[in-house]
DNA sequence: AAGTTTACCATACAAATGTATGGTATTTTA
DNA sequence: TAAAATACCATACATTTGTATGGTAAACTT
């Protein structure tokens, strides 16, 4: 049997999972219809039976919404992780992502938080070290005290933030590390979201 | 308005938050039914309704499985912390959850895991601190060096696991702490579940 | 050249689903 | 004590949903 996926194909596996990982529940066959711009929901009754048969999906007969994906792990889903940041020195942020998460097929990550991966140890007072996610919220301001992933010249740190008077300081929790003080004109300063957790998986760490 | 929820409809949030975690998609009102033992639909109707009219719940008419859960930010969802367990000495579990975390959407909680609060500091130098959430399943099989939950004569330990010929060790990270050896036959030795995550939110690090 | 896969369409239908309406009994609130 | 909320039940109905069947056209195997 062929396993390999046509275009449309694999645009309708995509949203099946865009829609579960945005939305939370998989879309009905209408709702895939109406996105692809179908008109009738057999022609997505096939594109699901193939991709039933090539083994990317499985389908609960009867229910709504029953499509399992089962690509690699029923549990998991890779989810881009959008760039490494650095909580010592800092580190260039990719345009693409650079290494996947997997995170449950479960998640629900909303539309304006993204993941980053830490590297460095800068902040390892404030218990956040090389290898963790860090979950980044874009849409909060920050407040001092804070920890915030911030953009300096095409590079992102992720620090502990303090506003002063004309100036903006990031501080790493370990003292090797020398504040970062922040003229507020400075150009191209930009704090790009504030670190609302920390996850880490075990999952890794078996020796 | 009363904002207070019944008993009832508590169990029916709570199976709601349950199915959307665990499942991924929300139940039908046929399936919530079921689960309660309810004759028909009708019933489940009305306490969804109490629940949207409560602020609980929002519902997308003519959809199915359309149930948007308001509570709180949507991002995360309340699970109950089961207890407290020592990374240092030990310390009791409770029987019933002491308190409950607002566990990210993206942390991994298959459906048989749960949480438990970390208490000392024993494990510090595998990054786990006091304060911190550990996601614990109990259906796996440990290997060695994994960082387990064990019970202890009626009380829990966070701790790395080794399997030695005849006795089991349980090592800290830091040294200041002794390594734990059982002897494969100690009565009241039990291993709980394999710590897979660790999750920290940041809310309170504000200053 | 013939067969298969892909990519759509249309129609039809049983089951699932959400919803409306009305009823009974108990508990809570005013 | 009366009114309101709660917690169930039953029945009914229009849509939604998944699915089956059959058709057309293009692309790709063999």
């Amino acid at each position: 049997m062929k396993k390999e996926l046509t275009q449309i194909q694999k645009k309708i596996l995509d949203f099946l999972i865009d829609q579960k990982v945005s939305k939370g529940i998989p879309p009905t066959l209408a709702e895939i219809a109406l996105h692809f711009g179908y008109k009738n929901r057999a022609t997505v009754q096939q594109h699901l039976r193939a991709l039933e048969k090539k083994g990317f999906i499985r389908k609960n007969p009867k229910l709504s919404r029953a499509i399992e994906i089962t690509v690699e792990d029923k549990f998991f889903i890779p989810r881009p992780v959008l760039g490494e940041v650095a909580a010592g020195n800092p580190l260039t942020i990719y345009p693409d992502a650079i290494d996947t998460v997997e995170l449950p097929t479960i998640a629900r990550m909303p539309k304006d938080s993204f993941l980053l991966r830490v590297k460095g140890d800068s902040l390892k007072d404030a218990y956040i070290f090389s290898g963790d996610i860090v979950i980044v919220n874009p849409n909060l301001e920050p407040k001092n005290g804070q920890i915030v992933v911030a953009i300096l010249d095409d590079a992102a740190v992720v620090k502990r933030f303090y506003k002063k008077k004309n100036e903006i300081e990031l501080v790493s929790e370990n003292p090797d590390y020398k504040p970062i003080v922040i003229d507020k004109k400075y150009p191209s300063f930009k704090i790009v979201g504030i670190v609302v957790g920390v996850y880490r998986s075990m999952d890794k760490k078996a020796v």
